[in-house]
DNA sequence: GGGTCGGGCTAAATCGTTTTAGCATGCTAG
DNA sequence: CTAGCATGCTAAAACGATTTAGCCCGACCC
C-alpha cells in the first residue's frame, strides 16, 4: 500500500520513509541548500534574503516536516551541546538528587548530557572520561567523585574538596550548616551535645567537623571527645550502602549510650546513621526528643517518614545540580573568563520532632 | 613555555594541542587515510594489508594519542550508539532506580543515554521526543510514561500498560507479587486482610488489583470491601510526591479503623502509603506486627528504616532497567525479528518486622 | 611477451550540515 | 558608456570519519 514514488513526497503523509534534509528543502524550492541554511538559522548572513524568500523557505520547510540533522551540524560546527556527567552511581539518593537539578537547568538550555556511573572504581572514572571526551562533550560536571589532576575540559564539581585550576566546586555552606544545627539545639537547652563525624575519605568530612568547631566555640558550647565519634564506614565499597550507614549507625548509637558520659542531643554526619542511633536509642529505653534530641544532615527522602520524624539539615541537592549546570554553562559561554573556584549553597534547616527541650534544660 | 611549532607535535606531550585526526596519522605514517581507517575498525578488508604495516598504523595511532572522533564516525555510519530516555523526574525513587539499571546495561555495551525529564506534561514529553529524535538516538526507553500512538523509534515501556504495535512493555509480574504477599501474611494465620488499591490512573492500579483478586481466591481469602480503599492521588500533579502519599496512606489508615471492621493485616498499594498507615495505627495505639501486620510494595529505600521495619514486595527496579535496556539493544540488533509485547519480571518478598502472627490466630 | 592474478595500497564519494568567497544582474552615478 | 554598487543568490570547501571501486606493480603462466 506503500504510494507510488512521485516527483515530490505524498502530500498528506510528512513523515513517509526517510528523514527530509536540507537538499532535500532546496530542491523542493529551486534553491541553494545555502540559501536555505541561512535562513532556517536565522544568520546574520541572512538580510540579504528577502522576507518573501525567507518566508517561502520556512514554509517549505514546515510542509515537508524538515528537521536539521544534530550530528552534521555538530561536526561542521564543533559543538555538541552536550556535557558529561561523572558519579559513583545513579540510585544513590545524593547523586539522583543533584542530577535531577542538572537535568533540569541543561534541557532547559538546550543542552543535553551524557551520564557514567563509575561505582567508586578509579580505572572505570578514566574509561568514561576517556569515552565522554571521545563523544565531544563540552564539559564535564562530577558528583560526589573525586579527583586529583586537571581535566582537559571545562568542569564543576559538586561536593568536590581539591582546588584545581579550571574547575569550580559546588559545596554545602558547612559553617551555615553548623551554626543552624547547634544554635537550635542551644536554644532548646541542650549543653551536653555528642557528634558522629564522617568517614574519613567522605569529601565533607574535614570542613563539616571545622566548621562544628567554629559554631560550637561561638555558641559557647563545649565539644567532649568522649561524645565523639568518627564513623568507620568499614567495609570498603558499601559506602552509600543504606544499610550499611544504617547498622553503623546503630552501633555508634549503642556506643554512645556506654561511653557513660550523660548528653541530651545528637549531631549525626547524615540522617542515615542518625535513623540507625535513633533506633538504639529506643531500644535502651530513651525517648526522642524527651530525652534525647537529634539532628541528622541531608534530608533523604525517609528522615520525613521516621517516628519520629527527623529534625535535619537540608542539604539542597536540586538546587545544587542547577547551579553546577548553570555555572558550567557560563564557563562554556565564556571560554576566557576566570571563573569562581567554589559556589557556597545555603543549607536549610527542616525542624520536625526528633528534636525538643532539654531534659531538666528548659 | 609552548614548544616551539616543528614538523612532528613534540614526543613527550601526547595532548597538546588540537586532537590528533586519523589524516594526521596517516600523514606521519605515508599512508593513507583509508588504509588507517581499515586498520584501525578491523575492517574484514583490512585482510589484505600485511600485519606488519597493521602494527606500524596501530603504534602510530597509539603513540599520537589518536583517537576517533565520534560524531565524524555517527554521521558516516548513521549510528550513534545511543539511546534516549524518557522519564517523569529522576529524582523520583521509582525512575533513578530503574535508571540505575539501564545505565549499568547501556554502558556495558557501548551505548550512551540521553535523558529528559517530562514532568508529566504532554507537551514536554512531544517536545523532548522530538529533540532525542534529532539527536538521532537510535531507541528509547520510556520510564513510567504512558503513550497513546506507536512511536517511530524501536522502544521498550517500564510500566506500560498499553499494547502497542513494535514496543515491549516491561511489567512487574502481579500475580506472583499478589501471592507472595498474601500467602506471606495467610501463614501467619491472617484472614481478614485490609487492602489500598492504587490511583486510579497509575499503571499498574488495575493489574496488581486483578491479581490481588486471584490470588485471594487461591488462597480461600474474601476480599471486604469495607476494608478496600481506593488512593484518591488528589491533589494531582503530585502523585510522586512521598508527602502526599504518606499524608495519603495516614488518612486511609485512619478511615481503615473507622470501618469499624476488623482487620489483622494492610496490604498497601505501595511503601509510601504503607508507611502512612503505619503512623495513623501506632497513633491510634496499635502495635505493630502484634495489632497489625503491614505489607507494603516497591521497597523504597526507607522501607528498612522504618520502626518497625517494613515488609514489602520488592520491585527489582534496577534489574528492570537493565532487562528494558538489554530488550531495546536486542532489537536494535535484530531489526528485522518480531519482539516480545512484554517481559515479565519477578517480584520478591522481603520480610522484615511489619508483619506477624495475627492476633488470635496463632 | 602478453595476459592474468593477487598483493598492497589509495582516490574519491559520502554522511548532512555550515560558512566563506564570489558570481550574475540590474541600477545608478559620473 | 562604463565603473561601481547593491541585491539575491550560489559554488565549493570545510568538519572527520567510512567505504566503494580501482590503481599500480611484480610474478607467474603459457
Amino acid at each position: 500500500m506503500s504510494p507510488a514514488r512521485g516527483t515530490s513526497p505524498p502530500r498528506d503523509e510528512p513523515n513517509s520513509g526517510k528523514p527530509v534534509r536540507l537538499k532535500d528543502v532546496a530542491a523542493h524550492l529551486g534553491l541553494s541548500p545555502t540559501t536555505v541554511s541561512l535562513v532556517m538559522n536565522r544568520s546574520p548572513a541572512a538580510k540579504g534574503i528577502p522576507p518573501e524568500t525567507q518566508e517561502r523557505v520556512r514554509a517549505a520547510a514546515e510542509e515537508l516536516g524538515y528537521r536539521p540533522n544534530f550530528i552534521a551540524r555538530s561536526l561542521r560546527r564543533q559543538r555538541t551541546f552536550a556535557v558529561g556527567v561523572l558519579l559513583p552511581e545513579i540510585s544513590e539518593g545524593y547523586a539522583a538528587g543533584v542530577l535531577g537539578g542538572i537535568e533540569d537547568q541543561l534541557l532547559q538550555e538546550g543542552y543535553f548530557y551524557l551520564v557514567a556511573g563509575h561505582h567508586s572504581k578509579p580505572d572505570l572514572f578514566d574509561d568514561y572520561l576517556q569515552l565522554l571526551t571521545e563523544r565531544s562533550v563540552e564539559g564535564l560536571i562530577l558528583v560526589n567523585t573525586p579527583i586529583e589532576q586537571a581535566l582537559s575540559l571545562p568542569a564543576v564539581v559538586v561536593a568536590g574538596h581539591r582546588e584545581l585550576a579550571g574547575v569550580t566546586n559546588v559545596v554545602i555552606d558547612h559553617q551555615s550548616a553548623a551554626r543552624l544545627a547547634l544554635a537550635h539545639l542551644a536554644e532548646f537547652g541542650h549543653r551536653r551535645i555528642a557528634f558522629f563525624k564522617g568517614h574519613a575519605h567522605s569529601a565533607d568530612t574535614e570542613s563539616r567537623w571545622q566548621a562544628i568547631v567554629g559554631a560550637s566555640a561561638d555558641l559557647g558550647l563545649e565539644i567532649d571527645p568522649r561524645l565523639t565519634i568518627q564513623l568507620s564506614g568499614e567495609p570498603a565499597g558499601e559506602e552509600f550502602s543504606p544499610e550499611e550507614g544504617y547498622r553503623e549507625g546503630h552501633v555508634f548509637g549503642r556506643k554512645l549510650l556506654e561511653a557513660g558520659a550523660p548528653f541530651t542531643a545528637l549531631f549525626a554526619f547524615n540522617d542515615i546513621s542518625a535513623i540507625g542511633a535513633m533506633r538504639a536509642f529506643s531500644e535502651s529505653g530513651l525517648r526522642i526528643p524527651d530525652d534525647v534530641s537529634v539532628v541528622g544532615f541531608d534530608d533523604i527522602l525517609s528522615a520525613a517518614f521516621q517516628n519520629p520524624s527527623l529534625t535535619t539539615v537540608r542539604q539542597p541537592l536540586h538546587e545544587m545540580g542547577r547551579r553546577a549546570a548553570a555555572e558550567l554553562l557560563r564557563k562554556l559561554a565564556a571560554p576566557g573568563e576566570e571563573s569562581p573556584p567554589a559556589i557556597t549553597i545555603e543549607p536549610e534547616l527542616v525542624v520536625r520532632d526528633s528534636t525538643g527541650p532539654a531534659r531538666g534544660g528548659g
